[in-house]
DNA sequence: CTTAGGG
DNA sequence: CCCTAAG
C-alpha cells in the first residue's frame, strides 16, 4: 500500500498554517525539508490503489500514516524537487509500519478483487490503440509555465510501470509522455472516454469530451485550472517537468496547478476517488505475468484494497452524474487563524464530485498540520461556535426561544431534526457547494461560522454532507446503521485499534488524567478526538478490562456487538496501568510496583510531577 | 481551558 | 458521545 502526500499549494500564505506545519513536520521524522518550510503548503494524503487510482485516504489511514510518521517506523521519502514535492510512504521498506497496523486492526480485508493491471492493459489495448501514437516524451518537458497550462490543460500525462488507466497500449505504460487530447479525434476521444469512465459516450462535442476526460482524470472541477492525472502509480500533473520517483518505484508528482497568483484561495490539487478504472472489475485476474515485484504489489493490493472510506463519510448523492458541480474548491481559511477555520477544526467547505452516481464531499481536515482533504459527510466542527451561535440566536428575528441548553444540545448532536423528525438538509440536490460558498465569500472569517449557523437557525442542517436526493429521506440523522446491524450515532467515530493502542501508550507515558497532554502528543493528528474523548475512552477501557479479565471472559468473545473487541493484551495493559496508577498516585510510597515495568518507573515519575 | 464525573 | 461543574 502506498500513501502519498500530495502537496497542495496555497496561494495565500497562511503564516500560522505554515508554522504549524513546520512544527509538526519537524517533529516527525524526516518529513521536513528545509526548503519546504517556507512554502505555504499543505499536504493531502491519498492512497494509491494498485490499479492506479488515487483515493483520498480515510481518516483512519491518515491516522495510521501519521502515527507511522511519528513513530518513525516508516520512512518518509521526500523527493527533493524544487517546489514540487511529494512524499511517498511505502510500507515496502518497513513492514512493521502500516502493514502491522492493518493486520492488527483487521480493517483491511479484501473485498473486491481488483482488475488485474495487465488485463486491464490488455483490454485497453483492444479498445484504444490509437492513443499510443500521440504520445510524446517531449511533452513532458512542458515546463510548468502556468500560462501555458491554462490552455494546454487537456493534456494527459501518462507513464508508469504497471497499469495504465487511460492509456491503451500495454507498452504505453513504459512511456513517459503526454497525450494531448487536443490532438485526438472524436473517435479517439471516445476511446479515451471509455477507458476513463468505463462507459461509452455518444457526445460529439470535442470540447466536452476533452473536458470530461480531463475531469475524469483529475476530478477537478475546472480543467483549465487543474490538470493533472493519476496513473500508473503516478500522479502527474500537467505542466510538470519531471516525475518524481519514489523509492519503491511508484511515482508521484505534484505541481502547482494554474497560476497560483490567480487562484483565489488555496486548494489546488484535487484528487478524489473517482473511479478512473472501468466499472467492471475483473474477478479473477489470470494474466499473471507480473514480475516478482509486481506480485508483491498485487499481494499487498489484495490485502489492502478494501479499505474504502467509511460510508459514514461518504454518502452518495443524486443521480445527476453529468451535472458537474462547478463547485470550486474553496479554502475558507483564506484568512486563517481567525474564527472557525483554524487548523484545529478546519471544515473546509468543499465541493461535490459526482462520480459514478455518487457525490462526495471532501473536507479539508488538518491532520497534524497537514492539510488533508478527506472525504467526509460532514461533521461540522465538534467544538467552538457555540458562542457565536448563541449570539446569532439573539439576533435572529425569528426569536428562537430555544433555551441555551437546548441549543447546546442541538449543536452537540450535530443533527438538527426538524419537525418531522427527519434531518433537513441545507443543500438540496440542486444546490451546489458553490452556491453555498458564495454565502461566505467576502464574509469576514469570523462571521463565516455565523453564517453557517444561520442556516441552522433556519432549521437546516449545516452538515456539509452529501445529500442524498430526497428519496433517501429515511436516512436518520442521529444514527446510522452499522454493518453488523446495530446503529450508532452518525458522528461517532469508532475507535480503531491503533487509536486505542495510542491511547494506552499515552496513558502509560503521561498518566491517566493528562488527557490534554496525551491528546497533544499522541493524538495530534486525530483532530476529532478531544481530550474528553480520550478520557471517556479510557474510562471505557478500564471498565472493559476489569470486567473481563477476572473471570476470563466468555462474554467478550461472542459479543458481536459490531464493536471491535479489544484484544486481551491491550485490556491487560490497561488494567495494569490502571492498577499501577491507582496505587502509585494515592500511596506516595508504593515502591513495590517500581520494579515491574520500566513504564512503571516512568509512570511513577510522571505521577509525581 | 482542562479535568472529572454523570447522563 | 454530550454536558456540566469545578479547579
Amino acid at each position: 500500500m502506498k500513501f502519498i502526500f500530495l502537496r497542495v499549494v496555497e496561494v495565500e500564505g497562511n503564516d500560522e498554517a505554515k508554522l504549524k506545519e513546520c512544527g509538526i513536520r519537524n517533529s516527525t521524522s524526516s518529513l521536513s525539508s528545509p526548503k519546504q518550510i517556507s512554502d505555504p503548503v499543505v499536504y493531502k494524503l491519498v492512497r494509491l490503489e494498485g490499479d492506479g487510482r488515487i483515493v483520498p485516504a480515510t481518516d483512519d489511514e491518515l491516522m495510521e500514516v501519521e502515527s507511522l510518521l511519528i513513530d518513525d517506523k516508516c520512512e518518509m521519502h521526500i523527493v527533493a524537487d524544487p517546489g514540487q514535492t511529494v512524499g511517498c510512504i511505502s510500507n515496502e521498506g518497513s513492514s512493521s509500519g502500516i502493514a502491522q497496523l492493518e493486520s492488527l486492526e483487521g480493517l483491511l480485508q479484501s473485498r473486491n478483487k481488483e482488475a488485474d493491471p495487465d488485463k486491464l492493459n490488455a483490454r485497453l489495448e483492444e479498445t484504444a490503440p490509437s492513443l499510443a501514437p500521440s504520445l510524446s516524451e517531449s511533452h513532458f518537458n512542458q515546463s510548468g509555465s502556468f500560462g501555458e497550462c491554462s490552455h494546454s490543460s487537456d493534456k494527459l500525462v501518462a507513464g508508469g510501470s504497471t497499469l495504465s488507466v487511460v492509456t491503451s497500449k500495454p507498452d504505453f505504460s513504459k512511456l513517459k509522455g503526454e497525450i494531448c487530447l487536443d490532438n485526438l479525434s472524436i473517435k479517439e476521444l471516445h476511446e479515451t472516454f471509455k477507458a476513463t469512465f468505463g462507459r461509452e459516450t455518444t457526445v460529439k462535442d470535442k470540447q466536452w469530451l476533452k473536458r470530461r476526460i480531463s475531469m475524469g482524470l483529475t476530478n477537478s472541477c475546472d480543467v483549465s485550472v487543474t490538470s493533472f492525472i493519476i496513473k500508473d502509480n503516478k500522479l502527474v500533473k500537467k505542466g510538470n517537468e519531471e516525475i518524481s520517483n519514489c523509492m519503491d518505484g511508484s511515482y508521484a508528482e505534484d505541481l502547482p496547478i494554474g497560476n497560483q497568483k490567480d487562484l483565489p484561495t488555496s486548494l489546488v490539487s484535487q484528487l478524489d476517488y473517482h473511479q478512473v478504472v472501468p466499472e467492471k472489475r475483473l474477478e479473477n485476474p489470470n494474466l499473471d505475468e507480473n514480475s516478482g515485484s509486481d506480485d508483491h504489489q498485487t499481494e499487498q493490493r489484495a490485502a489492502k484494497r478494501v479499505r474504502k472510506p467509511t460510508k459514514r463519510y461518504i454518502e452518495e448523492l443524486s443521480e445527476v452524474e453529468s451535472k458537474e458541480s462547478n463547485g470550486r474548491l474553496m479554502n475558507l481559511a483564506k484568512n486563517p487563524g481567525h474564527g472557525l477555520i483554524s487548523l484545529k477544526s478546519r471544515v473546509g467547505l468543499v465541493r461535490n464530485v459526482p462520480l459514478g452516481g455518487r457525490t462526495v464531499v471532501t473536507r479539508l481536515d488538518s491532520l497534524g498540520g497537514y492539510g488533508i482533504q478527506v472525504p467526509c459527510v460532514s461533521r461540522v466542527r465538534r467544538s467552538r461556535p457555540r458562542k457565536n451561535f448563541m449570539a446569532l440566536l439573539k439576533f435572529n428575528p425569528s426569536g428562537m426561544g430555544m433555551e441555551a441548553t437546548l441549543v447546546k444540545k442541538v449543536l452537540g448532536d450535530h443533527s438538527f431534526p426538524t419537525d418531522d423528525g427527519k434531518e433537513s438538509r441545507v443543500l438540496k440536490a440542486s444546490s451546489t457547494p458553490k452556491h453555498f460558498h458564495h454565502q461566505f465569500i467576502g464574509v469576514p472569517e469570523k462571521d463565516k461560522q455565523f453564517s453557517v449557523m444561520s442556516a441552522i437557525g433556519l432549521g437546516h442542517n449545516t452538515e456539509l454532507k452529501c445529500i442524498n436526493s430526497s428519496r433517501d429521506s429515511d436516512d436518520n440523522v442521529v444514527t446510522v446503521p452499522t454493518p453488523k446491524g446495530g446503529i450508532r450515532r452518525k458522528h461517532h467515530r469508532a475507535w480503531t485499534l491503533s487509536e486505542v493502542m495510542k491511547l494506552v501508550e499515552g496513558v502509560s507515558r503521561y498518566g491517566a488524567g493528562r488527557w490534554s497532554e496525551i491528546k497533544r502528543l499522541a493524538f495530534a493528528s486525530y483532530s476529532y478526538r478531544t481530550s474528553v474523548d480520550l478520557k471517556d475512552k479510557w474510562r471505557n477501557l478500564l471498565k472493559a478490562s476489569f470486567a473481563q479479565t477476572p473471570q476470563d471472559n466468555g462474554m467478550n468473545s461472542r459479543k458481536s456487538t459490531g464493536a471491535m473487541p479489544i484484544p486481551a493484551p491491550i485490556l491487560l495493559k490497561v488494567r495494569e496501568l490502571a492498577e499501577m496508577q491507582s496505587q502509585v498516585l494515592p500511596n506516595l510510597s508504593s515502591t513495590k510496583i517500581a520494579g515491574s515495568t520500566r513504564k512503571n518507573v516512568h509512570e511513577k515519575r510522571t505521577g509525581f510531577l
